[in-house]
DNA sequence: AGGATTATTGTCAAGGTGACGATAATACGG
DNA sequence: CCGTATTATCGTCACCTTGACAATAATCCT
C-alpha cells in the first residue's frame, strides 16, 4: 500500500491528456463534455486525478482508456508539461501534467447522455475560440499541437498517427494535417524512403484506393523502439504555414 | 489567499533544479549536500516543496536563490519533466517537478557547514555513479542533460551560457563542452555568424585573452525574446560523441 | 478504352556542410 | 625587439540535401 509522507505541504494533482489524430485532412483533438462543475457542459480535456500509487503517466493512460471506452488506446502517449498549480480551477489550487497522444483514428465509445463521453474535434475549432474549452485547457492544446509539430521533423513520431502499416501517401498527409502544409510528393517520398532506420518496406502494397497501387511500409525496429530519437536527420523541414 | 480544494487527493509536490553550466571546458551541475534524511550526506539536485501560492517554476526559481544564496539567479530556466510520484522517495509518493536551468559560471555563496550550500560538480562524474545522487536524480540529470544537448542544436540557448556579451569562439567552447566534441572553428564562426536572428555584433573585441582579439556579440533581440525558437535552421549538427 | 489519380523514379540548379588552406592580430618567451 | 604559439576570420572546394518539376507506371472510374 502506497504511503504518503504526512507533515508535507500537500496538492491536488490531475493529469490531462491531449490526444490528437488525423481525420478527413486535418488534426483533431478528442474532448469531453463536462457533467459537472467547475465547467459544467463546456468542452475539456480528457483527464482526472492521480490516485495513490499510480505514477502520473499511469494515470495519463487510465484516464484515456476511461473517458474513450477503450480498453488499450493505440498510439505513442508521453508527457507534455506540467501547469499550475496556481489559478486555473476555481476550487483553489491543481497542478496538472499535461500528456500528449499521438494516435491513429480511433473509434470513441459514444456512451448515453448520462455518462462523460469523448469525442473527435478539429483542432482549428478548439483554438479558434468556437468552443470555449475549460480551464485552461486551450493553452495546453495549443502547447500539445507546437510539440506535435516539432516533433514531425525530427523524430519518426508522424507514424503514431497511421496504423501498423501505412503508405508513404498516408505518411505525408500526416504530415500535411499536422503542419497544415502541402509537402511535394516526390522530394517527400525521397526523404522518407531514404532515411536510414526510419521505415521497412513490408513488400506489400496497398490497394482499393484511387491511384496506383502504393508500397506498405511499417517503422523500423529501431524507430519503434525509442519513439523520440531522432532518426530524420537533418530533419524534415517545415515549409511556410500558407 | 490561495485555497486548497477538500475532499480532492492530494499529493506532496516537490520541484528540483538541473542547474548546469560550463566550467574549465566541461559540462557541470549545481549539487547540494543533503543534511537531513533521506540519504542524509548523499548529494541531491537543489530543490524543495512548492509552497501554497506559487507555481512550479516560481517554486524552482526560489528554491535555487535559497540554495545557492544568489538572489537573482542568471541564466535560462525551463520547465524540464515531472517524475513520480511512485517509488522515489523512501517517505512515501513524492511528486516532482525538474527544471533545468542553463546558466553562466556564477559564484555560489558558500555557506557554513551547519547550513545546506551548493556547489559545482562535473556532470561527468554525477553520472558516472562515483557521486551516488539521491532520489532518481542521476535519471532527472540524465534526462536534463539529454534536453541541453539537443537544444544546442536548433535554439540560441547556447548563449544563455554565457554572459551578456561573448565571442564566437567562447559560444563553440559551450557547445564543445555540452556535445562532448569539437567542433571546427571555421565552419562554427560561418554558421553562428551566417544565421539570422541569432548574433549581433556589439562592435566591441575581446581582450586579454591569448590569440588575436576576437569580436563580441550579444544574442540578437529576436532570439532573446524567444530563447526556445528554432533559429538555427537548419539545425546545428552534432558530431560523432568522440 | 480513355481520363483521372496517385505512386515512383529521375534530373538539375541552388544552398549548406565538412575538410582544410591562408592570413590577421595578439600574448609570450628569449 | 623578434620569432613562435595561439586564436580569429576569411576563403576554397567537393559533396550532399533540398526544392522544383518532368516523365513514367499502375490503378480506379465512367
Amino acid at each position: 500500500m502506497p504511503s504518503t509522507p504526512s507533515r508535507l505541504p500537500c496538492l491536488p494533482v490531475a493529469v490531462d491528456v491531449v490526444a490528437l489524430t488525423v481525420r478527413d485532412g486535418s488534426l483533431n483533438v478528442l474532448l469531453v463534455t463536462r457533467l459537472i462543475d467547475p465547467f459544467k457542459g463546456r468542452l475539456a480535456l480528457p483527464g482526472g486525478f492521480v490516485t495513490s500509487g499510480e505514477d502520473v503517466g499511469e494515470a495519463a493512460s487510465r484516464e484515456l482508456a476511461e473517458e474513450t471506452g477503450v480498453e488499450r488506446v493505440p498510439g505513442h502517449l508521453e508527457q507534455l508539461a506540467t501547469y499550475g498549480p496556481k489559478g486555473r480551477d476555481p476550487r483553489g489550487d491543481v497542478l496538472t501534467v499535461a500528456h500528449l497522444l499521438l494516435a491513429p483514428d480511433f473509434p470513441v465509445l459514444v456512451a448515453g447522455s448520462d455518462a462523460e463521453h469523448a469525442d473527435w474535434f478539429p483542432v482549428a475549432e478548439a483554438l479558434g475560440g468556437t468552443l470555449a474549452l475549460a480551464f485552461d485547457h486551450e493553452r495546453i492544446l495549443r502547447d500539445a499541437v507546437e510539440r506535435a509539430r516539432s516533433k514531425l521533423e525530427y523524430s519518426p513520431l508522424a507514424a503514431a498517427f497511421c496504423g501498423e502499416e501505412f503508405t508513404i501517401g498516408q505518411l505525408r498527409a500526416v504530415y500535411e494535417a499536422v503542419w497544415g502544409t502541402r509537402l511535394d510528393p516526390r522530394n517527400f517520398h525521397r526523404k522518407a524512403t531514404g532515411t536510414p532506420d526510419f521505415l521497412e518496406d513490408t513488400g506489400r502494397v496497398s490497394s482499393g484506393d484511387a491511384g496506383r497501387p502504393a508500397a506498405l511500409f511499417r517503422l523500423a525496429d529501431r524507430a519503434r523502439a525509442e519513439p523520440g530519437r531522432a532518426v530524420l536527420n537533418p530533419p524534415l523541414m517545415r515549409p511556410r504555414p500558407l
